[in-house]
DNA sequence: TCTGGGGTCCTGACCCTG
DNA sequence: TCTGCAGGGTCAGGACCC
C-alpha cells in the first residue's frame, strides 16, 4: 500500500443477523440457521454458513429454503438487538478514525489514511479491528484494504468465508489490494461483482460481450455510455479501471424513511388499507422525530398481486414530523388508486427531509384541533416519552393497532 | 425459487415560470 | 396576447444494494 495514497477499509460482519442470534443462543452453533419471515411470503434475510452449504442464501423465499434444508432453524429478526450490537461495533470503528461511513447495520467504510502514523499500516489496523471485535463483541468480520471504496468493498468480499457442500470454508479475514495490483485483482472478476451492476445492467453489458470487469475496462467509454446511459456508463467505466474518488462521508443524514408490509394474502378493502396506513405513518413520524427531521414529501407505495408497483407522492406546503398529517396525506393518495384488484404490499414513506424550521399553524381543515401544531407536538412528545420508557408497542394510534374505534374516512 | 423491508440514486415526463 | 425556450421542481418508476 502506498504511504501517500488513501487507505480505505471496508469492514463487513460475517452473517451478521445470524451471528448475533448465535451470541444469544450458542446452542445453535454449527446448525443451519436463518433469520427471516416465516409466513407464506417470508424470505431469508440472513443465513449461517452451515445453511449456505445447503444452497440457502439471502433473499431466497423461505419455502424454497425449507425445501433445500428441511431441518433449517428459522428465527424471526430482532432489529432492535442488531442495532444495539451494530452501535457497539461502529463505536469501535470510530475509536480508530472519525471518518466512518456506515452502509448498513453490518458494514462500513473507514478512511484510515490519517490514522496510519499513530496506529501503523492499514493492514495492521484491520487485523487489530478483527481481533477486537471478536474478543469484545464475539463476532467475526472480514476486511478489505485498498486505495478507494470500490476496491476495498471487493477486497472484503474476497476475504469472507464461503460455503462448500461439505461445510463452511474459513475466509482470509483481510485482503489487501495495492495500487500496483489493481488490474490483476479486478480484471478476472465477473461483471456482476461490480457495485451497481444488477441483472438488467449485466444483461445490457453482456450484449457487448462483457463477462468480466476486465472486459468492461477494455471497452471504449462511448460504447459503455451507449449501452447503459451517460451517468451510469461513466461511473462503471471508471470503476472498471479501479478509479473511485468518492470520499468516506461520516455524517449519514437519511434521505428518506419508510415503513411497509406485505400481507399474507392479498387485500382489497379500502377502509382496512387506509387504516393500515395510520400505523405506518405513526412509525415513520416517530423515526423522523427521533432523527430530529421533518419531511416535505409523503409517498404511498402499493404493490399489486401481479407484483406491479405503483407509487404516488405529494409534496406538502409545510414539512411535517406528525403521524396524523402523514397518514391523512397517504390516505388521500390511496383514495386516488384502484385497489379493487387486490393489494399485496402497502407502505408509507417520507422524503425531502430537513431540520425543523419555524412553525406555521394550519387552521383551514375541518377539525382544526387535530392539526393545531402545538397540540400535536405535545401529543407526539408524550408518545415518544412513553415509547422511550416502555417500548414502541406501549402506545400507538387506535386504528393502526387493531382497535375498534375505526378510522376517519380518507379525506377527498 | 417466486420474489421482504428499508434504503439510494437516476431518468424521463410533465408542469410551471420567467 | 401569443409563442418558444430554458430551467427548476415534482412525480412515477426502474435499478440496485444489504
Amino acid at each position: 500500500m502506498s504511504a501517500v495514497g488513501r487507505s480505505i477499509l471496508h469492514v463487513d460482519m460475517d452473517a451478521f443477523f445470524v451471528s448475533v442470534e448465535l451470541l444469544d443462543a450458542p446452542e445453535l452453533r454449527g446448525r443451519p440457521v436463518v433469520v427471516g419471515g416465516a409466513g407464506p411470503r417470508g424470505v431469508v434475510a440472513a443465513a449461517s454458513y452451515e445453511a449456505r452449504s445447503h444452497g440457502v442464501f439471502s433473499a431466497m423465499p423461505m419455502s424454497t429454503a425449507l425445501r433445500l434444508c428441511p431441518h433449517l432453524v428459522v428465527l424471526a429478526g430482532r432489529h432492535g438487538r442488531y442495532a444495539e450490537v451494530s452501535a457497539s461495533v461502529m463505536s469501535r470503528f470510530r475509536s480508530v478514525t472519525p471518518l466512518v461511513e456506515p452502509l448498513s447495520l453490518d458494514e462500513a467504510f473507514l478512511d484510515v489514511s490519517g490514522a496510519r502514523r499513530s496506529l501503523g499500516p492499514a493492514v495492521s489496523i484491520a487485523a487489530r479491528l478483527i481481533d477486537e471485535i471478536l474478543e469484545q463483541d464475539g463476532l467475526r468480520c472480514s476486511v478489505g484494504v485498498a486505495p478507494n471504496k470500490f476496491l476495498a468493498k471487493l477486497a472484503s468480499e474476497a476475504a469472507k468465508p464461503s460455503a462448500a457442500p461439505a461445510g463452511p470454508v474459513p475466509g482470509r479475514g483481510v485482503v489487501v489490494v495495492l495500487d500496483t495490483e489493481v488490474a490483476a485483482f479486478l480484471d478476472p472478476l465477473p461483471i456482476r461483482a461490480m457495485w451497481g451492476v444488477g441483472p438488467k445492467t449485466a444483461e445490457r453489458l453482456s450484449r457487448l460481450g462483457v463477462r468480466t470487469i476486465g472486459d468492461l475496462a477494455a471497452l471504449p467509454l462511448d460504447a459503455v455510455v451507449a449501452s447503459v446511459g451517460r451517468s451510469n456508463g461513466e461511473h462503471l467505466h471508471a470503476l472498471a479501471h479501479g478509479v473511485d474518488e468518492r470520499p468516506v462521508v461520516s455524517d449519514g443524514v437519511p434521505r428518506s424513511i419508510s415503513s411497509e408490509t406485505t400481507f399474507p394474502t392479498d387485500r382489497d378493502d379500502l377502509d382496512g388499507l387506509a387504516s393500515e396506513l395510520v400505523g405506518f405513518a405513526d412509525s415513520v413520524a416517530g423515526r423522523l422525530r427521533a432523527a430530529g427531521l421533518v419531511a416535505r414529501t409523503v409517498s404511498l407505495k402499493v404493490r399489486h398481486p401481479g407484483f406491479e408497483l405503483q407509487t404516488r407522492a405529494e409534496t406538502l406546503d409545510e414539512p411535517t414530523d406528525d403521524g396524523l398529517m402523514i397518514a391523512v396525506t397517504a390516505q388521500r393518495l390511496l383514495g386516488a388508486l384502484d385497489v379493487s384488484g387486490g393489494v399485496r404490499l402497502i407502505g408509507v414513506g417520507v422524503s425531502n427531509l430537513e431540520p425543523p424550521g419555524p412553525v406555521q399553524l394550519r387552521l383551514e381543515l375541518d377539525d382544526p384541533s387535530l392539526f393545531d401544531h402545538a397540540t400535536r407536538a405535545r401529543v407526539n412528545d408524550l408518545v415518544d416519552t412513553i415509547r422511550a420508557r416502555f417500548g414502541t408497542a406501549a402506545i400507538g394510534p387506535a386504528s393502526g393497532s387493531g382497535g375498534s374505534r375505526g378510522n376517519p374516512d380518507p379525506p377527498r
